[in-house]
This record gives C-alpha cells, sequence and structure tokens, in this order.
DNA sequence: ACCTGAACACCGTTCAAGT
DNA sequence: ACCTGAACACCGTTCAAGT
C-alpha cells in the first residue's frame, strides 16, 4: 500500500483534518489587523468578530493576547501615534515647533480616518503619548512658561487637536455611508445642503446666517482647524513671561 | 349568571387579554424616554429596545415615529439644547457674553452626561442649534469682526465646548463602570493613580513630566475648561478690529 | 395610521474543553 | 500556554400581519 498522507482524505470519509497548523497568533498581528480594519473600512466595522475573522478564527481566539476591545483600541491608538515625528527641542522657536507638532499629530490622526475617537477617550499612558506629552510639556516649560500654565496648555493643545481629528473622522464616516469617495465632493455636497437649508430660514429670526451663508461655507476642515490652532497659540503666547 | 367581566379570566384558561388599552406612543413620549435613559443609565444604555422597553412593547414600535436611532439621538440633544437661555445681545460686552454662552452650553451639556457625544457628531440644523448659532455668530459681527473670521471664531467655539464636554463626559461613563458616584472621589482616585504612573517613569527620557507631577494633576476639568476658554477668547480678541 | 412578533444579521465576553 | 466552539445576553432594523 502507497503512503497515505500524500492524497487528500476523499471528501465521503468525512474525516476531520489531523489538526491544521493553527496560525500563531500575537498581540502585535492583532494590532495590525486592527488597525487594516479601520483604514479600510472604519472604526465602525472594527469587531473582535471582524479582526477574528482575518485569522480564520473565533472571537474567543483573540482574548489571550488582548484583554478587551478597548484594549485593543488603545493599542492601535498608540501604534498610530509611532508615526508622528518629534524633533529636536528649541525653546527660542517654541511657538512654531508647537504649532508643527499640533499639525503633525493631526495629520496623522486624520490618516487614519477615525482613530481619533479612541485618541479623545484615552488617557496618555503609552509610551508614544508620554513622549509627546515631554515633548510638549518641556518646550512650553524651557520657553519659559510656569509648569502649571504649561500643563494647563499642553492640556488643551490635546484636546483641541483630537477632538477636531474627531470631528473629522464623523465626516468621513458620513461620507462613506454616504457610498462617495472623494472628500472634496463630499465636502461640496454637504456645504451646499446646509447653505441652502440656512438660506431658507426666516430672515426675521436668523438674518445674520441667513445673510452671510457664503461666509459660513467658505473655509473647509483644514483652514478651520489652523484658525483654531493660532487662536489657540495666539492666547498662549499672550501668557509667556 | 353573573356577568364575568368583572371576574379576572382565571390562569387556565390561557384566553389573550382583548386588545389591552394600547399605549399611546409619540415622538416627544419617546425622546423624554430616551433623554431619562441617558441621564440616569448613560448614553451606553440607550438603545431602540431599551427606550422601547419603557413602553412596555418592542423596538419595532418606536419606527413608526422616528427613523432611526441617529434621529432619536439628534432629537435628544435639540431637547437639551433648548435648556440653554440666551441673553438680549450686547455687542459692547461681547468677550463677557460669548464666555457666558460657552459655559452655559458647556453646562447644560455636562448636566446630560453624555449627550455631548451626540452634540460633537450632529450637524447644527434643529431650530435650538441655529438659536445658538445665530446668537454667537450676530454677536461677534456686531462687535466688528468680519463675516468670514466671525464664522471660524463660532465654529471653534463651538467644537471646543462640545469636545471639552465629551470628554467630559467619557471620565463620567468610565467613573459610573468603576461603580463610582461622586466625581470628586473618583477625580482624587483618577489623579493619584495618573501620579503614581507619572513617577514611576525613567528621569532621563521624561524629565519635566516626571519632575512636575504635582502640576500636571492640579486642576480639575472644570478649570481646564476655563483656562481654553479664555486662551480662544483672548485669540478672538486679539483679531477685534 | 399605528402597532406588533418574529426574524435577520450582527455584537462583546465567558467558559468548558481540547491540544 | 494557547486556541476553540458553543453559548449567553445583548444590538438596530425590516417586514408581514394585525387593528
Amino acid at each position: 500500500m502507497a503512503g497515505s498522507e500524500d492524497v487528500p482524505t476523499p471528501p465521503w470519509r468525512k474525516s476531520r483534518k489531523p489538526a491544521p497548523p493553527k496560525r500563531q497568533l500575537s498581540q502585535d498581528l492583532i494590532v495590525d489587523a486592527g488597525l487594516r480594519i479601520v483604514d479600510t473600512e472604519g472604526l465602525d466595522a472594527l469587531s473582535m468578530r471582524r479582526v477574528a475573522q482575518e485569522f480564520d478564527t473565533g472571537p474567543a481566539s483573540l482574548y489571550a493576547h488582548v484583554a478587551n476591545k478597548e484594549e485593543l483600541l488603545e493599542l492601535i491608538y498608540e501604534r498610530v501615534l509611532g508615526e508622528i515625528e518629534l524633533p529636536e527641542r528649541d525653546p527660542s522657536r517654541w511657538k512654531e515647533q508647537l504649532r508643527a507638532y499640533a499639525m503633525e499629530v493631526h495629520r496623522v490622526l486624520t490618516a487614519h480616518a477615525d482613530v481619533a475617537r479612541v485618541a479623545l477617550a484615552s488617557v496618555p499612558s503609552g509610551e508614544n503619548s508620554i513622549l509627546a506629552g515631554e515633548f510638549v510639556f518641556g518646550l512650553l516649560i524651557e520657553a519659559g512658561m510656569s509648569p502649571r500654565e504649561a500643563s494647563l496648555s499642553m492640556d488643551r493643545i490635546h484636546l483641541y487637536v483630537t477632538g477636531d481629528a474627531y470631528e473629522g473622522s464623523l465626516h468621513y464616516a458620513r461620507m462613506r455611508a454616504a457610498g462617495l469617495d472623494d472628500p472634496r465632493e463630499y465636502f461640496e455636497r454637504f456645504a451646499g445642503q446646509l447653505a441652502d437649508y440656512y438660506r431658507a430660514l426666516p430672515t426675521e429670526r436668523f438674518p445674520h446666517i441667513q445673510k452671510f451663508v457664503d461666509d459660513l461655507i467658505a473655509d473647509d476642515g483644514e483652514e478651520r482647524f489652523r484658525y483654531g490652532l493660532e487662536l489657540l497659540l495666539d492666547g498662549i503666547e499672550a501668557r509667556m513671561p
């Protein structure tokens, strides 16, 4: 008789395969898969089941490497934060550096769509978050701010950046839900609808909104983000000794 | 034979009751019930099923009055916004009025815990949102700002207030999940843990965070909100002609 | 017009059982 | 130690059927 191992078991035999080569799971691989799903399908599509599917197994298999969904989300956020690059600190150029930092974090969060939601929710505790915190905090202190005010300023910049990115991610999700691909097209359609709505308002009760509709929809997300960032930076500058 | 209507049908009869007096549903009642649930059990506890339960029926019954869950959330948000009170506009005191407005919205959102999440997500379209918008926009324009900058400033103040309230609501949810009731107790426990964690960091890599731990946890949510609000207001003031 | 039960296609997490 | 199937207790929404 020939060795039976080279021959596939015929379907009618219904024998169970002799223990499949068992995928090797790991926290890193799980985070990889999770981030891939968030990037392509959005945060709402991320479920333990969906991640497990990526490894051809059930959700229970993930719990050996990850405590729960919340931890997985924070691990994904930390992974994303690893993408930002911090320069050498130069207190004499604190405003410029703080601006660049804020825009870099905003860019990275926006690139990964709705990871911003996690950013807003999570308390900085991973290595990358703390490194970022040390950068901003140190910069403000070295530029002459009191630790107390530097702490407050850092906190507010962080809230602003993540809050704006989060808001953006919600629009992004809405775009996806509407079946659109081009952010510009979405913005125009969206702004157009809003403008029509505003124009239809009764003039007596909403005179300003009605009159300056074009100004209300003039700036896109990027410009609005920049404007608010400058407001904050100027406020901080006014508090620098 | 006595009239059988005064006698309860015996359990073994298993007759079905002759059409119960059918609860009268309405959009208002549904929003009421929804807000009540959010206030007492949190936004995460709000589900169509949970709301329906309040009327002793299944979730399908709600769909005659509300398009879907998203619409219900926006209706709840609008209801909450109705609680803010807007004063007579006085452009000569724009900064004071804008500050009071921001704090009032923040207060109302915070009072209803995590309705802030909806606020951040939703585009202003209900009557109360538009009224609030007209107030801020008109105030800034009458104080002398260009419509374009007034539009940007209004947008950034809105993002800041709702973003901060949302962040606060996440802490609130965490407090509830930890089984605590007193926000002050939660803050102290939370800040204490954070401080311990920061103190344990390696000094070489995180010198500033490590050194000024006390300053990092000195201010609570209210003070941080106030600080950021003043940063923005000062930035806006610097742009007033 | 309004309401409903049942069904569909999902969730996160646990647990006993396997290797 | 790691992995798994099955189960538990949930979701939002649809739809045919009732009144």
